[in-house]
DNA sequence: CAGAAGATCGGG
DNA sequence: CCGATCTTCTGC
């Protein structure tokens, strides 16, 4: 099933790590494609030096001031286009950025993998037919924590360990057998 | 208005 | 290690 506002709507600390094992829905020509995704890293507001709404309210930074739930794309090194997803409530700015999904794993490439562009800013995932979140209900991943990648400009924020990474595959049903 | 740097990646 | 490639922000 469709992942809700209800997800969407809670601190990103706790969103991130919870999209891990769900699957991005991309619907190209009537086809839906499913991507597991496998890692993400959270961006936790004004205060955190590394998010771009340390900047404040600007035209780029400001669908992060939106609901939860809307979809922040934007474009870096002139090349890719970096997908996040918005959390927490309005006037909250936190998103969670998809770093990897299975077949795609760096934020570049899951831009490239499901071809996405500027028009995907503000793109509503509760509601849109080209892209949202599928839950399958499947038991969650083993999760592994890190430091967030390239955000060596943010002081002491750069050692936060919001980088959130599942295991490969789950071996939840193996255990029984051990 | 010019300049620099960026939540990256691939090739040499 | 460097180039690609362009948007966004900063400073003068």
């Amino acid at each position: 099933m469709r992942l809700t506002t209800e997800f969407f709507e809670r601190n990103v600390l706790e969103v991130a790590p919870d999209l891990l094992g769900k699957y991005i829905a991309r619907q190209h020509g009537g086809v839906v494609t499913l991507h597991r995704i496998v890692e993400t890293e959270a961006y936790c507001g004004e205060e955190d030096l590394a998010c771009h709404a340390s900047k404040g309210r600007t035209p780029r930074t400001e669908v992060m001031y939106g609901r939860g739930g809307l979809v922040y794309v934007y474009l870096i090194y002139g090349m890719y286009h970096l997908l996040n997803f918005v959390t927490a409530g309005e006037g909250n700015p936190q998103a969670a950025l998809i770093r990897g999904v299975e077949g795609a794993i760096g934020p570049g490439r899951v831009g490239k993998l499901l071809q996405l562009d500027k028009s995907f800013y503000a793109e509503d995932l509760v509601t849109s037919t080209r892209i949202w979140v599928e839950d399958k209900n499947e038991p969650a991943p083993q999760i592994q924590t890190g430091k967030r990648i390239g955000v060596d400009y943010a002081g002491s924020w750069k050692n936060k360990p919001w980088r959130f990474m599942a295991a490969a595959k789950n071996l939840q049903p193996l255990c029984g057998a051990l």
